[in-house]
DNA sequence: CACGGCTCTCGACAAAAGTCAAACTGGACA
DNA sequence: TGTCCAGTTTGACTTTTGTCGAGAGCCGTG
């Protein structure tokens, strides 16, 4: 990890520039190299996180509703992505933002606990990079060999990477075949530290899926949809790292669960900061679920979704009164 | 707090060029401005701290001179500013690595508690603008009505200006006539209450000053020249928080010490991260009473400081061996 | 209602930064 | 030793950004 002369020279070119004030015909004559050398030298230090340039994030959360939505769910913070109608990709605009506040919540020495999924992948694909040291990010839930680039140790490994922290990979399945292999392999010491070790997170990053047909949990293979609708009749309402969670946010009893290895709810609950990002709009019944369960403590979401939760609240509170 | 519609424009500015990579007259067609307005919000977001552009300290710790010292004096962490030849102003470039030191270790929610000196006025006065929430900004000891604008509240202040943090000021004097009147005013309960508060802190900054003639202590009135130099005669080695310190970094036993109002300084070596700057040279002894003190733990200094600092350490070990 | 004083905005120009093909380095390898 | 290659570095050019003075709107005031 020492620091190659190259490296030396980036640095040196990015304080003068961006700590000192320097133009770059300045930095250049400084340094005894071309002006375009500068130039490069500064790009290749905002990519690599060398500088890093954080736009606040105020914007979003001074919105009234999300000032109304933070209390009426008891969150710490809410952001809400506007999606008017000349916003291109409402999505995009969300998965920026929380690349952004996941970036702003984020400090040094802290383990990270993320859990996958599309919109994580792309949170992690989006995100600009830091230099952030002493980090580490570790993975929530065991794996699963999907055809897609999201799976839960790409998800640990590219942010892991984008902040040049430590990765800590899981080495298990995310689900086994039966319920005594998935209790033996969670006594494994290997496994178990893992598992443990969620608690001691200090921030957790992860979004909601959905119990349909569309879930990554069918579309990886590890149910079948028809197997995913008869757990939606059992009262399924959403999926946190792998798991099924009921309405009330608690983890469903059923089989699949049994088998699967991933964080325990009350761990993920024991994180300080629960960051949440839900992208789709479809996906209300499995957030309300997942906020029932008291999984999250700041939230990103739409504006469409937003309004939509505050409704709901607002109608819960008046049936209750 | 609300934020005003000038203030929204210059967030959403922001928000597009920065976050989302546009360029100004892209921004400025989206907005429906001018790119000169466009280019004017940008700078206003800058100044203000609305995007934050920071770069890696790592240059400086990365030093083999800086891991050496780290070892040596069994801190957390050293920065070693340069100072070749064509470093105009060495104080200066201190200052401005202490800036940004300091604003890489503060964090969203921390307290801070701040000294006063030249040296922490110049940093605060060097600092750029960042938006924290949550942050506050506290004074470490009384105050001197001094004819110079680092007065121990101006340095408290403007710090909590630059971060957009709240400012705690102390509502005594740094020094009394009467070591009674000294005890009684402790006793007070807003004056106390200030004073345990100091111990909650997450983050300290301080330099330490010297026991001369030029020390604040003697220009802002609270010693005469000659009380000082007697105070050194007593072993008196430097001055933290506005109390005197012998070599071993103790409190000395002294009148002046009985009537200060300041934090003591086993509150100060309970807060985690205690940041220590040093410009002058002339501080060795100083600066070694601190460290000997156990009242740092994060060191800014100048390169010829570092290695004398470095060669003390030696030989103070081979002595011993 | 006309008048300064004020802030905000814009157009035009100057300055700075970004980019690219070509030249140049310093090894690795035949 | 020569040649190839990958990665730097550079000068020249283009694009983007910063700035400044002029003008437009907008108060409170005489």
């Amino acid at each position: 990890m020492a620091i190659r002369p190259a490296e030396q020279l980036i640095h040196k070119a990015a304080w003068l520039y961006y700590a000192h004030g320097l133009r770059q015909d300045q930095v250049a004559s400084q340094l005894n190299i071309s002006r375009a050398s500068v130039a490069m030298y500064l790009r290749k230090a905002r990519e690599t996180g060398i500088v890093n340039i954080s736009t606040s994030t105020q914007l979003f959360t001074d919105d009234v509703l999300a000032r109304k939505l933070e209390d009426a769910l008891h969150l710490d913070a809410v952001w809400i992505a506007p999606e008017n109608d000349h916003i291109a990709d409402p999505s995009t605009e969300i998965a920026v933002l929380a690349a952004s506040v996941f970036l702003e919540l984020v400090k040094k020495g802290d383990r990270i606990g993320v859990a996958w999924g599309r919109t994580v992948y792309m949170i992690a694909d989006i995100m600009s990079y830091a230099d952030l040291q002493d980090v580490t990010v570790a993975q929530l839930c065991g794996n699963l060999g999907a055809p897609y680039s999201y799976r839960p140790d790409q998800c640990t490994m590219e942010i892991a990477r984008r902040l040049n922290a430590k990765g800590l990979n899981f080495y298990a399945p995310l689900v086994l075949s039966t319920e005594e292999l998935a209790r033996a392999l969670r006594a494994e010491p290997v496994i178990r530290e893992q598992l443990s070790g969620v608690g001691e997170c200090d921030l957790a990053l992860y979004s909601v899926g959905a119990v349909d047909a569309d879930s990554h949990l069918v579309k990886c293979g590890a149910l079948t949809p028809s197997e995913m609708a008869e757990l939606r009749k059992q009262g399924a309402a959403g999926v946190i790292a792998g798991q099924i969670i009921d309405a009330g946010g608690k983890v469903l009893d059923c089989s699949y669960n049994r088998r699967v290895i991933s964080a325990e709810l009350a761990s993920l609950r024991a994180i300080a900061r629960r960051l949440m990002v839900v992208q789709e709009d479809s996906k209300f019944e499995p957030l309300l679920a997942a906020i029932a369960g008291g999984l999250c403590t700041h939230l990103v979401v739409g504006a469409r979704m937003a309004q939509r939760l505050l409704d709901h609240a607002a109608a819960t509170t008046e049936k209750a009164s």
